[in-house]
DNA sequence: GCTTGACGTTCCAGCGACTGGAACCTTTAT
DNA sequence: ATAAAGGTTCCAGTCGCTGGAACGTCAAGC
């Protein structure tokens, strides 16, 4: 299978693909002009890339995860322990964002946003402030 | 003012402050020996950035914001507007991550996480998930 | 006067995870 | 013969810093 073709079934550009490659996570064979050909094998391996990334996780976890996946003998633990991982990094972000999302919501509200110059966001982004 | 107290009073740290001049937000003039030298004003504009930092607005949004936090004659809806998109756009990180979140949790349940090598968070990756 | 140390400066490289583009090669069809 | 549609490599850019090297400046202590 040659790479247009794995873009499709893996659902990752082309350019990705072979940044993959360049990272070492996936390895196909070449053909004798120097295209790359990829298995079943290599499209499940971009596959699953593809679905790790959708979740966010690193291309550093990404890689762990695929080790795992090929190890036959490893422990559920082990994965489980990168997944509850991520999932503590996801919600200290969602929290952060809320937080984010209260104050500067807070702020838009404040301000009547018509023709006049007086407004209670770049008030509060000065440092002016009413605390309100 | 000299950067290193700048430091302190804007909450930035140096390499940060010199980048934001690099790039065209903050001037400051230089002393004989060219050290910078920041006036009250200088030291506004970097608080002013590093609060529209924290509520995570792009630097280009930052520019847009100073300058018309410059502008007098500026009109609050145009400051409204820019607060607006971006809180459209932590609503829509929000939502996204807590799709993650769900999905990775609900996969991290799944997962009895012990030293067999089965894994649901692993079949679910590869794409051999039974959908529930 | 000399050294030490804490400041300041510039410039270049690297982060993460791609993405765009140029320059080139190969295959297939017309 | 040529053109289109695929492939290849390599370099640069994204965003917002951050680290480090190599160097200049200044005040204090000896």
């Amino acid at each position: 299978m040659q790479i247009r073709e794995v873009e499709q079934s893996a659902g990752l550009p082309a350019k990705t693909i072979r940044y993959y490659e360049e990272i070492g996570l996936v390895r196909p064979n070449r053909q004798d002009n120097g295209y790359r050909i990829y298995s079943t094998e290599d499209v499940h391996r971009l596959r699953f890339l593809q679905r790790a990334r959708g979740l966010s996780f690193s291309i550093e976890d990404c890689r762990a995860l695929l080790s795992l996946y090929d190890e036959t003998g490893r422990e559920s633990a082990d994965v489980r322990a990168i997944a509850e991982a991520h999932l503590d990094e996801i919600d200290r972000k969602i929290r952060e964002l809320k937080g984010m999302r209260q104050t500067l919501a807070h702020l838009v509200h404040a301000c009547h946003g018509d023709d006049r110059p007086d407004c209670p966001i770049l008030d509060d982004l000065a440092g002016i402030g009413d605390g309100t």
